[in-house]
DNA sequence: TTGCATTGGTTGCACGTGCATGTAGTGTAC
DNA sequence: GTACACTACATGCACGTGCAACCAATGCAA
């Protein structure tokens, strides 16, 4: 099965790697949604926004542009409006206008966001130790 | 910033990682849904049924127990159980009555069901080809 | 100035998902 | 036989998501 078709075996791995990304996002996107949420009340993608905000070591009061946030989190404009609406609700981040360009928006840590942030990273960082360094990411945490 | 803790390189890299197969996963299952939806009304998770179905190489007739598709596709029992449904609606599987357990169903693959999975893999090998195995998996194709 | 294309963000809507629950069938103990 | 725990699948419901449409602000051209 290896010299007859050349496309095959690519193809074979391929797909083998795709299925492995698949099991090991699967794995550990579930837990990591399970242990934020059971113990810190946040989402994966809330603490991603968090994080980059967080990252960002930007002064208080200064915050990133929305669409600088959709660059590194994987979300759609939409979604990502209506999750800072979220975040904005549960006192975690603000959105400022932005003087510059009065069509965007800025989005700002508050000190409770903040202090969320560094109460959820140590459990971000086990889940991750725990399924994407282990072994053990096969059939852990899947949905079902 | 790698001598002083030695916890935070270790973290640092797992983050790296996490993110990696995140921006991989994206740009990967959001190309995967476009492009199966567009050319053949298929979502990725319906595509990746029939391929299961497929692999199984039953005799037309026979198919495979529910739960065990449960273990290969990651999805939860009742996502599996309405996209089973949507497969059977499209008439591409069949449920069949297991005579041994009466609890549990056969899913198994129609003519149709062939048919559209034969269509849709050099679909679903392209966009892997494209996404996987190019570096363009950056940007190319985020839900944004 | 007016007009038009473009950009940044928000909202209506349909859809797929997971959780909790419900229903039918199985196996075991009494 | 009856009762009870358990399994396999289906369904009600709430929620997050993407798409398309929308509105406001900007930039440019005539």
């Amino acid at each position: 099965m290896t010299g007859l078709d050349p496309a095959a075996p690519a193809d074979a791995d391929l797909v083998a790697e795709w299925r492995s990304l698949l099991a090991r996002h699967a794995a550990t996107s579930c837990a990591l949604d399970r242990e934020l949420g059971e113990r810190h009340h946040l989402g994966m993608s809330e603490f991603e926004v968090l994080e980059r905000l967080s990252e960002a070591g930007l002064p208080a009061g200064q915050g990133l542009r929305a669409q600088d946030l959709a660059l590194t989190v994987h979300l759609s404009q939409s979604a990502l409006s209506r999750l800072i609406g979220r975040l904005e609700k549960a006192g975690l981040v603000e959105r400022t206008l932005c003087e510059a360009d009065r069509r965007g928006i800025f989005v700002a840590l508050t000190d409770a966001g903040r202090t969320r942030y560094r109460e959820a990273r140590p459990t971000h960082r086990d889940v991750l130790a725990g399924t994407l360094g282990d072994a053990s990411a096969e059939n852990s945490a899947d949905p079902a």
